[in-house]
DNA sequence: GTTATCATTTCTGTATACAATCTTGTTGTT
DNA sequence: AACAACAAGATTGTATACAGAAATGATAAC
């Protein structure tokens, strides 16, 4: 594996973890001593995370991570709304049914776990990234699924800052097992429909969450 | 201007334009000669342009200038109707009313002028990267702007391989004509469908177009 | 006490040298 | 004649050195 894609990796994880918060500014030396790599390697690693919206490029002044707030996270949902909406639509008139039969299925066996606590959750991750990559395969349009990814990576940072607790992920799992539903029998419009419904409802729920978590935030800060 | 962005812009509007065609590779050594700066810079901007998906970094073996077929613009399409129909929703939401009523006379004057040949095309051009920069300005999202602006280069290499003539460029300023109303009158639905049924046709459009420009140079490589 | 200017220092941007990997062509063997 | 192995060449990936720009802090003048 290059540096760069370590450097890069390495970087984006720490982001998406929280271990680099928003705000924190990044030296290239500082952090090419850090990761073991030298500058090259590193400002490549700079510049795709810069690219996808990870960092923000303080003009001449070093690259700073960039913020999570209430309004990056709605601008985050305008943006999955238009592309996964789309995608639900042509997953369900393109993907293999039977491969999402079985999702249901797993979807329907999972609920009991979910609420289970720490151990639930982690199975409401694994099968949702099961989803995305269902989902990947059924649209074949190689330029969606990027944009999708990088949208994703952004989700996992806001998933981080907010866990959900496992009522409202029992949720979650209800609404993604009926666009799961949809694909399978080829409804597009419902896929769609449910998609809306489903990141209508996150959105909330996420907010929600956001909203406590940044309150503890500023209380430590004060 | 840095060195790196100038060869960023100066590959992507080689490509764009289609000076480099499709398939074309590019070795780092050759093209730092070509461009006057060094590798550091042109690795910079090749990794720029693989992440916009302009160049394919084919297996440690050189970067290739990415392949334009009827697939990929019907993929591109399919992006477009996700992205640029949530933009028209969010915009008729949120746009300053007024500034797409002037843009709606701007598209009603332009008509006749449209019709008059290579300076009509320009007319219609320059209207469209107008109401382009008007969206932007009103969906007060940069993410989703970020996004839409490389779906535009894409957008503008497919044009440039296969060009309309004006007839057809007169119905994608009708279509484009109603969308904006609608941005006008905050009519979001509105906006949404006609954005859907301007894309629609305009994927027809170009298809044929495309398979035209295809076709003739399957010809003169035969 | 405040402000402006200059020097110091740090950081970014670029060039280049070096190392490792992958291609490709040739030669030898079956 | 076909295939494999090896060597020569080219090309990518990384490190580092150098130049130029920007920020910070100190000093002096008002």
């Amino acid at each position: 594996m290059r540096a760069s894609d370590r450097a890069y990796r390495k970087l984006l994880d720490e982001i998406v973890a929280g271990e680099l918060p928003a705000g924190t500014v990044l030296g290239e030396v500082e952090q090419s001593e850090r990761l073991g790599v030298s500058r090259t390697p590193l400002r490549e690693a700079f510049n795709r995370l810069v690219a996808d919206g990870m960092l923000d490029s303080e003009s001449g002044r070093g690259v700073v991570v960039s913020q999570l707030s209430l309004e990056t996270v709605t601008e985050l949902y305008e943006v999955r709304e238009g592309l996964e909406e789309q995608a639900a639509r042509l997953a369900a008139q393109r993907a293999d049914r039977e491969l999402f039969k079985k999702l249901w299925d797993e979807f329907e066996n999972s609920k009991s776990l979910i609420l289970g606590g720490e151990i639930g959750a982690n199975i409401f991750y694994e099968l949702n990234a099961k989803f995305d990559d269902a989902i990947d395969e059924a649209i074949q349009n190689p330029y969606m699924v990027t944009t999708l990814k990088n949208v994703r990576n952004h989700m996992a940072r806001v998933r981080k800052l907010a866990r959900s607790n496992p009522a409202r992920l029992l949720e979650a799992a209800n609404e993604t097992q009926l666009i799961v539903e949809a694909i399978a029998t080829g409804d597009a419009a419902l896929a769609a429909h449910a998609t809306h419904v489903h990141l209508h409802k996150s959105h909330s729920r996420v907010s929600a969450a956001v909203r406590e978590q940044l309150a503890k935030i500023n209380k430590e800060v004060a």
